[in-house]
DNA sequence: ATGAAACATGAATCAGTATTCATGTTTGGT
DNA sequence: ACCAAACATGAATACTGATTCATGTTTCAT
């Protein structure tokens, strides 16, 4: 009964280091804690494994009970991104039913957790160089979410005719933007604002 | 007459290392062509001044001539990037009076550009992490480019009214999406269909 | 033609830091 | 209470790679 069940996820190479007792399990998380404070503020390279331990208040050398390489703090951390993105934006959506409202709700939850996890956001950015797999099954998750609302949209009637494809790669580049807008430029714009004028756009174009 | 003239960019942290001879010239066009090469394939990291400078085919003491850092390559090459891109745009719209065919024709410029040259994108995407600076100046100044076409068009009746500013982040982000799934996600399709695709997406919005 | 400034070399320096390891300490099931 | 497995320690290892420098070679204005 409870059996640990093999994580579905994709990039799943070493399945190794679960933790056996509470303390543990701890400790563990408080270096995975550590390690986003860590790389987050200052970047994978300068990140190091003294910074990272040091700052979750263990010794170096436990470190490496845990994770068996710096990458391999890193590509977890980009996991749990994933995952918590797209729980908070599940949990944002529930129950609308006009897919247009639900992609804007999303949107703004988008914005927000962005907005409230920086580190994670400029995480995923750096995880192109660090960890490109993971960097595209990120967003190549992503783009699938939206995929699978536009063409459900689609066949409800609920938008117009085109390419979902290009249409789901096009709408995540908007929140993108504006989540970089956010945590990138320090803009003051509230996420209300960003999210009411980007639907503008989304829903009716830019013609006359 | 024909004094050097400073640059008038912003991030001129050091006047230094201006060759004085033709062999000087060919020698640091050699190292910085290389790093090009070389930074964008091993990403920044990985690049050591080692291989550059062999690409490059000069000793390794040669880089310190003409750079002070392995940061300052990097840097450089960001602004490149930046010269480079703005230069290809604004020559595809040249003459083009309908603001909003200029943008749709600049788009089409922009993806051949990042296709044909998935280095330089990958070097300003590190940016971020590397020289934050110039990552921002970089976007900043597209934003600002985007942000007048906009106003100018919205100004000449040929779009809605809608804050520019979004908007502009927007269709920058929609812009840096399509170039990614070229550049990072290897996507096949052809730049006219993205382009035609996005543009529908832009113009006329996806209300049904 | 010539010498001072430019340019080029590549071996040596120097610092940082990921990873390992031999040695304790703690935990939890019995 | 006891002990094997888990967990924790931090010093030592090992390597990489940016930057410097003392020493040549080339260029070009005079």
């Amino acid at each position: 009964m409870n059996k640990p069940v093999g994580k579905t996820v994709a990039s799943q190479k070493s399945p190794v280091n679960q933790p056996k007792t509470a303390r543990g399990e701890a400790t563990r998380k408080a270096i995975l804690d550590a390690a986003e404070r860590v790389i987050g503020a200052k970047g994978y390279s300068d990140a190091s494994i003294g910074h990272i331990t040091s700052e979750a208040g263990v010794a170096q050398g436990t470190f490496y009970i845990y994770f068996k390489t710096k990458e391999e703090v890193f590509s977890e951390l980009v996991l749990e991104m994933g995952r918590l993105v797209r729980h908070t934006i599940s949990d944002a959506t529930q129950g609308i039913e006009n897919r247009l409202e639900a992609e804007k709700a999303g949107l703004r939850a988008f914005l927000e957790f962005v907005k409230a996890h920086p580190d994670l956001y400029r995480i995923v950015q750096e995880a192109l160089f660090v960890d490109p797999d993971a960097y595209r099954e990120y967003y190549g998750a992503f783009a699938d979410g939206y995929r699978t609302g536009l063409t459900e949209a689609e066949a409800a009637g609920q938008i117009s005719i085109g390419d979902p494809d290009t249409r789901a790669w096009a709408l995540m580049g908007i929140a993108r933007a504006l989540g970089e807008q956010l945590v990138v430029f320090n803009s003051d714009t509230p996420i209300s604002e960003l999210v009411a004028s980007a639907y503008d756009l989304i829903e009716n174009g830019i013609k006359p």
